[in-house]
DNA sequence: CCGCATCCCATGTGATACTG
DNA sequence: CAGTATCACATGGGATGCGG
């Protein structure tokens, strides 16, 4: 499975040969939240076909990008430090990419590692360093992101824990990121709905994670 | 030609809906130099199929990355001001694949836009502050590059011009940038040529441009 | 069940030829 | 010069199978 060649000695198409075939960026997206299993990537990347997930596995660790590990009985991949310098290309591509999101169609997912890294991108490290250290508890479906800001760290995790406010997320929460659903107007709609704490935080929410149109 | 979707709502699976497909990059990395003609696209990227530019030209107008613009009795294509924000991406893809590209072979080459945009990724402004504005005039086959640095800044334009020192470039230019090439060895076989100027130039060429693998 | 491998078909890609 | 048309082939997508 050799990667098709650019025929051209440079630094971008370098790049290009290594990741830049159909889901490979979005395998090394989800690995930069963590090392992950087969099938939690899998799972994350609810269309990708299994014999495609398993060939850019092989090319990415053919590659350098990612390795297996093995994890207390378990196979997990992670990223290899290598692999791990692709995180401004990421952060940049998602971005870039953010301005461009329109309404949400009814197939589309916000999983736990599309949020994560979103709210990496978004994150206002500026802004967040003046307000006070705010834990906040975002339901995605099935999962349960807990988001802690602490100044100018921003800390990502998913699972349970105390947060000052507990809200659901739909795809409208990346709408809410981008400025173009007002807090309050997404709280009346019900298009985000709070479960538990003060319904002001989420003004907070919104202003530490910003990423204009 | 629709892109095909991820199913997902996240910033870096927009950005992979509107430029992920082979051979898109490669044209916005071409464009960012500067308006190109078909033509001129076509043999900057020369394993393009005739096909594959022409739709991906017309996909990345509908992104509304490029757009078609008449200059003079003919058409151009350029990046809109929102294709010239991919500038990041392409940046730190090239830094990024910059490192893990080993010797070069025979048939890769190196176009005036892949070294526009590799030089660009491995200038070094504070280092070129600290040192004397230098005009360089690199031989690439049948075109040639003007590179002037003047402090903090970087142009690189085609065409002719006084230059401090110029030399032929091939494909070993690249691992003169990376370092694994030493100035002098490049001189000593042959690898770099310089046809004007003092030699010694090159170590400045070398510290002004420096990615280190 | 998890971690893939196999099969088959739709689609995208690549090389070449061709046209306004 | 700036694309379009055609066709063989490689790759992607979806379903299914299967060993550990």
């Amino acid at each position: 499975m050799a990667a098709r060649d650019y025929g051209q000695y440079s630094g971008v198409t370098r790049a290009l040969e290594l990741v830049g075939e159909r889901w490979a960026m979005l395998i090394v997206r989800d690995l930069l939240v963590g090392p992950r299993r087969y099938g939690e990537l899998a799972s994350g990347l609810h269309r990708i076909p299994s014999n495609i997930l398993a060939a850019r596995l092989k090319e990415l660790q053919a590659a350098g990008v990612i390795r297996r590990a093995p994890r207390s009985r378990v196979i997990v991949y992670e990223l290899t430090p290598y692999g791990r310098e692709l995180e401004p290309v990421v952060l940049a591509l998602g971005a870039w990419g953010f301005k461009a999101l329109d309404d949400p169609r009814d197939e589309q997912l916000v999983t736990p590692e599309s949020m994560t890294m979103d709210l990496r991108t978004a994150f206002r490290p500026l802004v967040a360093a003046a307000l006070p250290a705010t834990a906040y508890a975002a339901h995605l479906g099935s999962s349960e992101l807990l988001i802690r800001v602490d100044g100018a760290a921003l800390d990502v995790s998913q699972g349970e824990g105390a947060a000052d406010l507990a809200f659901t997320a739909g795809p409208d929460i990346l709408r809410l990121i981008s400025g173009e659903l007002a807090p309050a107007l997404a709280l009346s709609t019900g298009a985000i709905r709070v479960l538990d704490g003060r319904r002001d935080l989420l003004d907070r929410f919104a202003s530490t994670f910003h990423l204009a149109a």
